[in-house]
DNA sequence: GTTCTAGAAC
DNA sequence: GTTCTAGAAC
């Protein structure tokens, strides 16, 4: 069936981006079988084909790469752009970290025991992942080097740097995120699937992808959001979990 | 993204 | 009857 992918660790689990003819799982095959704890669900989607979306070239439209119902629209969508325009305005344990590009904050819905956002200042920004190019590496080296900052003054707690295949929120953000996933505001599959399977681009990767192939290899937003949709599999024992509350109270005995 | 809650699932 | 999920929100 398919070569054996099986994942070590949700989050280090790397798809080969194919140079050849690619055998892109689709949302058709996938749902022929309901495998229980199915690893190939797991990987990131990748698309080789043309995106059947049409992104309007180069409007200055931040929106462009969006569908329509992902458009940046809505009053929320925008609750962090405040930090990024008067970070000052912010107390220090609001805003943990500003450089010259980028300010890192505490998630105020932490999905983990240590859950920040890094928020590039610039706004010469694409609304996504979808949108980074060669441009923006020296940008992803700044979060980089924020990343670095955070982590090495909080040697206690395993960080993770990574971003959502398709965000929520307007302004692209970086989350550093603790592995644990334990926390009060993770209330859901979805908020748990988003850091747990592929849905969640860590941000070497993202880098190593773009310097490979000038932008990242990623699905469909459609092909992104059914890995939110997967049963739930601890992503250290890869144990089947049967609801959220079994899964929370699982991850604590993971926590030595 | 969150909150709230109807009704599905147990 | 209680637990849990998932969709509406103007
Ligand atoms: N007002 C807010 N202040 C800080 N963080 C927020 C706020 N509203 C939502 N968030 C976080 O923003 C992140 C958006 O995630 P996403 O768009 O899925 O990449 C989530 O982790 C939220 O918890």
């Amino acid at each position: 069936m398919n070569k054996s992918n099986k994942a070590i660790h949700p989050f280090f689990l790397v798809k080969k981006p194919a140079t050849t003819a690619n055998p892109v799982p689709t949302p058709a095959s996938a749902s022929l079988t309901r495998i229980v704890a199915d690893s190939s669900k797991r990987a990131a989607p990748t698309s080789s084909s043309a995106s059947k979306k049409q992104k309007s070239s180069d409007s200055g439209d931040s929106n462009y790469a969006l569908s329509p119902n992902k458009q940046h629209n809505q009053s929320w969508q925008h609750a962090l752009k405040p930090y990024v325009a008067n970070p000052e305005q912010f107390g220090p344990e609001v805003v943990v970290d500003v450089s010259r590009e980028v300010v890192v904050i505490v998630d105020k819905y932490p999905k983990a025991r240590l859950h920040f956002l890094a928020l590039p200042r610039v706004h010469e920004c694409p609304a996504d992942i979808r949108g980074l190019t060669n441009l923006h590496l020296p940008l992803l080296g700044s979060l980089q080097d924020a990343f670095v900052r955070i982590q090495e003054t909080r040697p206690n707690m395993k960080l993770r740097a990574g971003f959502h295949s398709v965000p929520s929120m307007a302004h692209l953000h970086l989350h550093i995120i603790s592995e644990d996933l334990i926390s009060p505001s993770l209330k859901n599959k979805r908020h748990y699937n988003s850091f747990a399977t592929s849905f969640f681009r860590p941000l070497n990767q993202v880098i190593a992808e773009i310097n490979e192939f000038g932008r990242i290899q990623i699905g469909t937003e459609e092909e992104c959001e059914a890995l939110l949709k997967i049963p739930l599999v601890c992503y250290k024992c890869q144990k089947n979990m049967k609801n959220i509350p079994e899964l929370k109270k699982h991850l604590e005995t993971e926590q030595s």
